[in-house]
DNA sequence: CGTCTTTGACCTGCGC
DNA sequence: GCGCAGGTCAAAGACG
């Protein structure tokens, strides 16, 4: 809570209408959507037209045929080709596909859905089998049976016409779902594409804030109305995001009163640590008050309810639960987002409300490590660290991990989404691989396409992690990134440390190593400039497609409108199917006992300023 | 007095 | 089995 009172809040209403259509709470809700997107042209094909499309000579007889065909033979085919019974229900279904293929051969006058339902009347054509079983054998994607079929009944020529057929229908399954992977990648890098100009957005706002805040300080420091303002601002705590909420396009003055009130809250806090000795105080102000640097993660773990413990805990939690879900849940809750970014500020806020719970040194890096737990809902397992670089102090690196099981304030949805959309691209890449390699081609070119040098993957940490670096301006949004901010005074410098990129990219490259992806030829060329790149014409074209996208005033609307249209309004939906499965996992949580109940206060206080 | 932060202790996983 | 490191717990203190 009060570290949510003191965090410099970011109006990300007026970044992105996302606010009321969260796009990316849960990676499994995505993944469905994702699902559906894939097939969203074809399925309704695959239902709807065996019976009625089908006939329609409009269509190409291609498309029309495969989908028809493939839904009818699924269930009912395959038990024919099994059983090869001579069941009136596998005759008639028989029937229907055999009568759809005359349509074809015939053309498609006859066709039309008298075809389809005439034909469950007829008697069966004796070729009508073989067509049967050539379609069935698509739908169930084994060739081998197929072949067997085919071979044993059909006649000759009528073979090989369904063998033709067959053929041709593969091909353009094949090519279709070549499409819907294509469309899913498009879709992914433009949710990604977009989530990155937000976060770019929130940094900007938040150096604005900073510069504004620091010349409202010196203003206020005259004039007491101003603190009490603040003041105010503190105890409402909670209150901010309500705010946030209400007024989608706050105006300067909300930003002015919270960046102070953040200020007020640094403070605050500078004051009430208890230092150890001189150095630990210090770095320990340093890191705290400036490490705050959020995005909710919204990893993607449904299952992980956050309780106290670590993956054991979690594994406790999901033993109830099926086991193949453990595996992922197990996996997503590994899944980390970390965000760099260089900020003066005492902290940056997405909107979310977060109670730490912990701090520990640790190795290698002077800096404390700070352990955030989101507690805008009860046993939201989401928590965070925030930690300072050892090499650039003034870069502040925030690692999410898992899955908020509530409703994101408009102020939150910026990192979040862009954090799960990077932590469910990780885990996409890296579910199929049992070591958790990452797919780091595929993310990187999702990631890379807005800014090249920003995202890198690290499969060689512990935990699948997703870097997106802010400190560097990605090059279609430089002119965003670079606005002159006299409290940018620490960084001279607006890269980072030269023996930091190394670190980052070389991980990456490490990373590509591993994997042998469509592109790796590529990435390995690239990799000897330790920058991902996607392809040129992909970047440019991505690079064209933000541009005018950032030029456009209502980029925002259009694309929160078409993604949540696509995705079908996931995002509460996320969110409640993540609350229900935490609730179960809650009471094993609930580990962390006097948390819990901290946790309920807190979240009754935010829950109140919402 | 309630809430939040601090911080040492504890737990767990991992490598040797 | 031991030690190390990361992560978490929870009592104590600080703050409003």
């Amino acid at each position: 809570m009060a570290q949510g009172r003191s965090e410099l809040s970011i109006d990300s209403d007026r970044i992105g209408l996302f606010l009321y259509h969260p796009t990316v709470i849960n990676s499994f809700p995505d993944d469905n959507h994702h699902h559906h997107l894939r097939h969203h042209h074809h399925r309704p094909k695959l239902k709807f037209e065996p019976m009625e499309m089908e006939p329609t000579t409009t269509r190409s007889p291609i498309k029309t045929i495969q989908f028809p065909v493939n839904l009818n033979s699924t269930t009912t085919t395959t038990s024919d080709q099994d059983i090869p019974t001579p069941s009136d229900h596998n005759h008639r279904t028989v029937i229907d596909e055999m009568d759809f293929f005359a349509q074809n051969k015939k053309r498609d006058d006859d066709s039309k859905a008298a075809a389809t339902t005439v034909a469950a009347d007829r008697p069966p054509p004796k070729l009508d089998f073989n067509v049967n079983t050539g379609l069935h054998l698509l739908t169930a994607n084994t060739s081998s049976d197929q072949s067997m079929v085919d071979d044993g009944i059909s006649p000759n020529s009528d073979d090989k016409r369904a063998k033709t057929e067959l053929a041709v229908l593969q091909a353009e399954i094949e090519r279709m779902n070549a499409e819907n992977q294509r469309l899913r990648d498009m879709l992914n890098q433009v949710t990604t594409n977009y989530n990155t100009l937000q976060m770019h957005l929130m940094t900007l706002m938040q150096q604005q804030q900073e510069r504004e805040h620091q010349q409202d300080d010196r203003n206020n420091n005259n004039m007491l109305d101003g603190k009490v303002e603040v003041d105010d601002n503190k105890k409402r705590g909670g209150l901010m995001v309500p705010r946030q909420f209400m007024d989608l396009g706050l105006a300067a003055e909300t930003e002015e009163t919270e960046l102070s009130s953040s200020e007020g809250r640094s403070k605050d806090r500078s004051g009430s640590p208890v230092n150890d000795n001189g150095e630990a105080a210090a770095s320990k102000e340093l890191c705290d008050d400036q490490g705050r640097e959020e995005s909710p993660d919204n990893g993607s773990s449904q299952g992980w309810c956050g309780g106290g413990g670590g993956p054991n805990k979690v594994a406790r939690l999901n033993n109830s639960s099926k086991n193949v879900d453990q595996a992922t849940e197990a996996t997503m809750r590994k899944a980390r987002v970390s965000v760099r970014a260089r900020s003066e500020a005492p902290m940056i806020s997405d909107g979310c409300q977060w109670r730490k719970y912990g701090q520990k040194m640790a190795k290698g890096n002077p800096c404390p490590r700070a352990y955030y737990r989101c507690t805008m809902a009860a046993g939201c397992p989401v928590r965070k660290q925030v930690q300072r670089c050892a090499e650039d102090r003034t870069i502040l690196i925030t690692t999410y991990e898992g899955n908020h099981n509530h409703p994101l304030p408009p102020a939150a949805m910026a990192m979040a989404s862009t954090t799960s959309s990077a932590a469910r691209m990780l885990l996409s890449g890296s579910m199929p691989s049992a070591d958790g390699l990452i797919n780091s081609n595929f993310l990187a070119r999702t990631l890379l396409p807005c800014s090249s040098n920003m995202a890198t993957i690290s499969a060689s940490a512990p935990f699948p992690t997703v870097t997106l670096d802010l400190t560097q301006s990605p090059n279609p949004l430089q002119h965003f990134q670079r606005p002159p901010n006299p409290f940018h005074v620490p960084f001279p410098n607006p890269q980072p440390p030269a023996n930091l990129l190394p670190q980052v990219f070389g991980q990456a490259l490490y990373n590509q190593s591993k994997f042998s992806g469509l592109q790796m030829s590529q990435d390995a060329q690239l990799g000897h400039q330790a920058v991902p790149l996607p392809p040129l014409n992909q970047q440019n074209s991505l690079a064209d497609t933000v541009t005018a996208l950032t030029a456009d005033p209502n980029f925002t609307a259009a694309i929160a409108a078409a993604i949540s249209s696509l995705i079908g309004g996931g995002n509460n939906n996320g969110n409640v199917a993540a609350t229900t499965t935490t609730s179960n996992n809650n009471g094993g949580v609930s580990s962390s006992n006097n948390n819990s109940g901290d946790n309920n206060k807190v979240n009754n206080s935010s829950f109140m300023g919402n």
